[in-house]
DNA sequence: CCATCTAATAATGTCGATATTTTATAATTT
DNA sequence: AAATTATAAAATATCGACATTATTAGATGG
């Protein structure tokens, strides 16, 4: 038995390691898109050689976040306004029957966590709504960590279907999504009246949720994920 | 230029041709769930070496069909009935979604496909249906025909949503349940009661997809994707 | 000056070797 | 005999090296 709560005793291997880095460092935009990936360059940068690094390729290809030519090596998949639209809208289909079928399964525990996820998201909220220049670094981590706090709150509604298969599907999206918005979101994008409007949404959402109003929900979620799209639809890139 | 019509002139790495074979042993049950993949017999099946092979299971980690403990190798993932049912489930809302979808975009290239795919399913029925001994190799080979003219038909309904990311999602799960109906079920499942079943739900599709009625198609492919589970559900395994 | 060919340089994909860890087997103790 | 420990065998994850292929830079010719 392992004493320390939460360690997984045995440890990760270099390529699990090294996924996660990759990934984050495509999804925040460090690799530009359609940027090649040089072994040399990623060795160094990771401090491995190149058999766990092409593990974690291997992996992000089928994740769609690299391509891959045979003798041409390794790039970060291309972004396309196509792609934007595809994927936010599938997005927004799937979390959208996600809530659909996790009000089918509907108790108390679930609420328990919808209502503790807000809670949380508007504390939040309300200390990034304090901070006056959002261009400082003390908002640009308050604002991830907002960005955090509100995907968790999703996550609580999602996580309320029951299916492990389903909240893949949308744990991927939601993070190709993510790659775009880090991409193309100007920061002048985000100001007070989107934080104000999101609460507004997500209040009318909750009351759906709770009256087990499962046509509403699912067309406030809907149009809820398509905001950011809409924002970034006319960005230049 | 390249004159031969289909070929891609630039090769496949090793890597790239191991995957649709590891991919087919898994899906088609020559390794047993759970089985331990064994690195030399891997390397001795396959004729190459450990690193494009690593690279391949690194890839059908991603896709659910191996897992992976380290410093313990690969395993083929395990079946359980609750990724059974999982699975079925979410193939079928995720198909149902796709055809939502594709009356949306409904013309007439589309339905042409339809009525094109459905004309060849039904000659492959008949052939079948004139087989007598189901056990037989010849039969073997007829029903695996079938199946992927079958696949093709489905295909073609919902290649009409026009989302490549979620045409993404319903092949990965067409492929997760077909390896299922592979491993469970039994030669004797499948008779000719089947395939008139089959037929009569396509001909109500069909219909309904020409009728633009959206709901009631969406109804009909959600029970219809069901009929192999409820088979399937009852199995020993 | 631009295009084409050639030489060099660099990067890729794969293999074999190695250190480390796990698993299987044998020996020892209670 | 069962459980534990020690030993041997096997398997894994990673690295460095090599052959092959792509890319760049320079030379040649139009």
């Amino acid at each position: 038995m392992d004493s320390s709560p939460l360690s997984n005793s045995n440890t990760e291997s270099y390529a699990e390691q090294v996924v996660s880095q990759l990934k984050q460092d495509i999804l925040q935009g460090y690799f530009a898109p359609n940027e090649k990936l040089l072994m040399s360059r990623l060795k160094a940068r990771y401090n491995m050689g190149v058999s766990p690094l092409r593990e974690a390729l291997s992996q992000l290809l089928v994740e769609q976040l690299v391509v891959v030519e045979n003798q041409k090596g390794f790039r970060v998949h291309p972004v396309s306004k196509a792609e934007l639209k595809d994927i936010y809208h599938t997005r927004a289909h799937i979390e959208s029957l996600c809530i659909k079928l996790a009000i089918e399964n509907a108790n108390d525990e679930w609420e328990g966590q919808i209502i503790a996820s807000d809670h949380r998201l508007k504390k939040t909220a309300h200390l990034l709504s304090q901070t006056n220049n959002l261009n400082s670094e003390q908002a640009r981590q308050q604002l991830q960590q907002w960005e955090a706090t509100h995907h968790r709150f999703h996550s609580a509604i999602t996580s309320g279907c029951q299916s492990p298969a389903l909240l893949k599907v949308r744990h991927s999206l939601y993070e190709k999504a993510s790659r775009y918005r880090n991409l193309w979101l100007n920061q002048y994008m985000v100001d007070n009246q989107v934080f104000d409007t999101n609460e507004k949404d997500h209040d009318q959402l909750i009351e759906a949720l709770l009256k087990r109003n499962s046509k509403l929900a699912c067309e406030l979620i809907y149009q809820h994920l398509l905001n950011p799209y809409k924002l970034l639809q006319g960005s230049e890139f």
